[in-house]
DNA sequence: GCAAATTCAATTGCGGACAATTAAATGTGA
DNA sequence: TCACATTTAATTGTCCGCAATTGAATTTGC
């Protein structure tokens, strides 16, 4: 058996990691878009998209922040978090405004209207658990280890 | 201790599932952007945009199949690949044809250059790997836990 | 065989994501 | 003090991602 009969047989181990069931990469991103589709209908009720949805959370839990804070917590830079800020501005749920003290900073509150939002997205979260099908302790689990994997990635990044 | 005093201390269940280190939906989304950005540079390098090299995986699996298939294996739908696709065929990686047996389908062929760009995206599988500081097994195990998720997330969106 | 339903890709419009650049405010060091 | 660097948000341009619509081709039911 001739070398070129060997090679048109044999998968290669570099042959395996392009395959695109193999790619841990493409499992984050696919989930990413699935959890996006699920949570649309859901989100809609409240006017609000997904990366809305997230400023939200992160604002539920501390506002009166500047712009660069929440792009810290979120992983986003300001090329993303302007204009979706301006957009939640116009909905009348947040108010962005100069900081006195250091002009650079924009300062985001959320409004009485944002901070009523909060109650009607209670539901959101049990109605995700149930689309998972999946224990809380298994989910939980899970997320800890992307978290993990995510936080080395980045830490690569920082290099 | 009245009612008011007792709800100002205790954390529902509810106010627990909101807060953002908690939801699996953040870290999937975020870990999903961490692997955007190590992904650049690399990709650079090819010419490629993650989304692009996704769909070059693919083809490199099975060309000459109709947008649909595509969109099918990668979860996209025409208004995402119809662009993306043109901009491969700009850069000559594939080519895209109307079949003659059913003229609504647009049949998406790799190039030899296309082919040959394979060789070189060989590398990449690799880097990825050394920057998720995690072993093959490990990334696999997790990669199907993440998967089984997305599949019953995707199920509960077919009802 | 033909009208109606279905399939498929393309298009349009909107909202992210991010790199690169800009401009203003602040901090720093001779 | 006053050049110089740094920090911060905004802007611009390019590329996804998807809902909704369009129009052409095909399949189906009668």
């Amino acid at each position: 058996m001739d070398s070129m009969g060997i090679m048109a047989r044999k998968q290669t181990a570099a042959d395996q990691a392009l395959r695109l069931d193999n790619q841990i990469c493409f499992a984050v991103y696919s989930t990413a878009h699935a959890f996006n589709r699920v949570y649309k209908p859901l989100l809609d009720r409240l006017g609000l998209t997904y990366p809305q949805y997230l400023v939200m959370l992160a604002l539920w839990e501390r506002d009166d922040v500047p712009v660069k804070d929440l792009g810290e917590r979120l992983f986003l830079d300001s090329g993303t978090l302007t204009p979706l800020l301006k957009r939640l501005e116009a909905a009348e749920l947040i108010r962005r405004t100069r900081s006195t003290e250091d002009e650079r900073l924009v300062l985001i509150a959320l409004t009485a209207q944002g901070h009523a939002l909060r109650e009607k997205a209670k539901a959101v979260p049990q109605s995700i658990l149930a689309a998972s099908a999946c224990s809380v302790g298994e989910l939980m689990a899970m997320k800890d280890e992307i978290v993990a994997l995510r936080d080395r990635l980045n830490a690569v990044l920082g290099e």
